[in-house]
DNA sequence: GTGTCTGCAAATTATTTGCACGTTG
DNA sequence: CAACGTGCAAATAATTTGCAGACAC
């Protein structure tokens, strides 16, 4: 079994399964996969898996921080396993997402990214401050 | 009617109807909505707008480019009329959004902000080079 | 052994579609 | 009047839930 994986569950304080590990290395092996696309990797690996399963648990490792959701216009979600941060190039045509080092970005020019750059699009996710009175 | 809709709607070479014109003010009067919030909000306009309309909508003002979506981790997808570019502060825990001038963004400091940043996620939207041959 | 996880099936929610009719330009 | 847009109802897709049995620790 994976051992980096099985590792990761156990520090996240969650159980180790045989459907968590797979759900992990597919979505290791694929990069980043929407819930469909970790479904099918899954079921290779373990056919009796259920798309039940996969979103339970995408849920929990969501909310142990393990994984992190992709939000994308015009796509399903995608879920890459958390790592430092970074940012994505997203193909509009194909859809490919691809990882790429926002240290770098603004030391290389856009045209050394060998990608057409047609929207740059920066989230901030946080508390407001209504919130934070409220608490 | 609101005459800018009007205008932007014909513009963008779209047939003017009362669906679309109430659709598009009750983006511009909640800044930005989701389908469902859209569609609460323009029944009180307009009590007979079915939602099928709406999806529908949504859809060709994409296109048009007269929105833009906005999609969110853990939300559904929010639209906004097409504008400036500028970034999004997202409240982890209320889940609205507000808008920022991405360049105030480097010129403030973040505490200058009243929002703590827990996240920040730049997405980069155009053709990848295996696109960019293959047409 | 106990609490958590899984698979299944059913329920719910979200989105899309086909079609008859109405409206825009 | 031709093309396009609308509302409705039905179809499809996506996600969630309840529950009985299985498994992790």
């Amino acid at each position: 079994m994976q051992m980096k994986v099985v590792n990761s569950l156990k520090e996240h304080g969650l159980k180790v399964t045989p459907q968590r590990v797979t759900i992990l290395s597919a979505i290791e092996k694929k990069g980043h996969a929407n819930i469909d696309e970790i479904y099918q990797e899954a079921k290779t690996t373990n056919p009796t898996m259920s798309l039940a399963t996969v979103y339970k648990n995408i849920t929990s490792l969501i909310e142990t921080k393990l994984l992190k959701e992709v939000a994308i216009n015009n796509q399903k979600s995608k879920y890459e396993l958390s790592k430092k941060p970074h940012s994505h190039l997203i193909c509009k045509k194909c859809g490919n997402l691809e990882d790429i080092d926002s240290h770098n970005l603004f030391t290389l020019n856009s045209d050394k990214l060998d990608f057409d750059i047609e929207e740059v699009e920066l989230n901030i996710y946080g508390i407001c401050n209504q919130c934070k009175k409220s608490n």
